[in-house]
DNA sequence: TCCCGCACTATTGTATACATAACGTATCCA
DNA sequence: TGGATACGTTATGTATACAATAGTGCGGGA
């Protein structure tokens, strides 16, 4: 009852969708549980019309799935499936900064990613690096990928991206958050700081290989903050959609 | 008055997206034009809820273009897009050639891909290659790949192979018929599947990177075949969703 | 003559009523 | 006692009516 105040001027398509994928999201409903419209209609306060086109997006989104009979269902994922999802946008994110970099860039194009460079690299000069850092972390890091991403000035590709990320575990910067306690979150960090410095500077000089490899090799490092987090158990609650994924223990 | 054989047994949705995508591709409708429901109403017979359901499908699928204020366009496509679709569509199938060359496949799993290429060899064993043969090829190809996919066991990589194939100019043989006429065209399709060959012996050999490569060079196959059908302005009829594409000519 | 504003029209967004198909349950028969 | 069938319930698919908003055209004023 408090969170009225987006009653206005958001579509009732939109409220439904943002309710609905915090609803899987926060795992409060089960993968594999069929997702009824009604039920939906209860939880959400709109119509079945405005339910079913937030279902329909949500399924191309990738968190549902069709269930041939009818209706949607909440879609489970495997460790495998998370590790691919990265990897997967890893080569994308490769394949966009090798484009940027065969096609080249202006400088005026690079100046709002040394910004941001340069913003990251204020954050980690702290020692240690406070939760609001983190959190202002995840915020510049998912805007430097944003703007690496249109580099390649590629809407098919761009597009192919953000669908790429619109998974939680797959974003780019989807597991950094989980580990802020830990120390070795840090070191981490600096090391995909020095990739994102290595890519610019690839692309400045057109080494198009060197790009793609680099963010590539980036992407993996979202890997080594999930295992981390996993192994370490610590703020587990900040692992996104952990109860979308099937035996999550043994990544 | 003679397609209504589909009228029984399949979705009002499905019958109306299937209605419009025909007539995009065929370019009844312009790109940039707002496409009216009610239009679409008249035009596919079904109500105005499966027609909407249609429409944000086909956006999801790349050929609609949602309007800010409401409503969907026909989108454009300049023929950077289609290049840089199919690079994306290679990049995909490489690292699904990749993943099934690190992670290993059976021989049992190689059988349907086996027979497949000796289909094909059949094919190209005919000189000159009949019309015929070229729409066998066409078919032939597709399952090739969607094998290879396949292959990969990853999910995640193989829905978002199909959404990069969904664009008729980006799918593997999307413009082999339009060249069918031209003496060329034999040697591309020789090309085509001594790559595919190859990416069945470094599968099998466990050559990742290899697959890879030559899944991605495989793919560029799709271009030359592309300037080769606009070059000899042969069966520019053959050529898909033509009218979507802003001065073809300059490719 | 050009620009601003108002009103109208057309189009999309939303809600709901209806039809149809699927699933579960209960009962009956073997 | 087990299985199959029929019936009832509940789900989704579809159609249509209503509401709200954006786009358009006309008219008046500067």
């Amino acid at each position: 009852m408090a969170e009225r105040e987006v009653d206005r001027s958001v579509s009732q398509t939109v409220k439904a969708q943002l309710a609905l994928r915090d609803l899987i999201l926060s795992g409060g409903l089960r993968p594999g549980e069929r997702i009824s419209e009604l039920q939906a209609v209860e939880t959400t306060g709109v119509s079945r019309t405005p339910v079913r086109m937030a279902l329909v997006r949500l399924e191309e989104e990738g968190l549902l799935e069709a269930i041939p009979s009818g209706g949607f269902m909440v879609k489970a994922f495997s460790e495998r499936d998370i590790l691919d999802s990265i990897e997967l946008r890893g080569t994308l994110e490769g394949l966009a900064a090798r484009f940027a970099a065969e096609r080249g860039v202006t400088a005026r194009d690079l100046e709002p990613l040394k910004e941001c460079l340069a913003a990251i690299d204020d954050l980690l000069r702290q020692v240690p690096i406070s939760v609001d850092a983190f959190s202002s972390y995840v915020a510049l890091n998912a805007r430097f990928h944003a703007l690496l991403t249109e580099l390649s000035r590629s809407p098919p590709l761009i597009r192919q991206i953000d669908r790429a990320s619109a998974l939680p575990f797959a974003s780019p910067s989807g597991f950094v958050m989980a580990q802020s306690a830990l120390p070795e979150a840090q070191q981490i960090l600096i090391i995909a700081q020095d990739h994102h410095r290595i890519v610019i500077d690839a692309i400045e000089n057109r080494e198009g290989a060197r790009a793609e490899a680099v963010m590539r090799e980036h992407a993996r490092l979202a890997v080594r903050n999930l295992r981390l987090a996993l192994r370490n158990r610590t703020h587990l609650d900040l692992l996104p959609a952990l109860s979308l994924i099937t035996s999550a223990t043994t990544i």
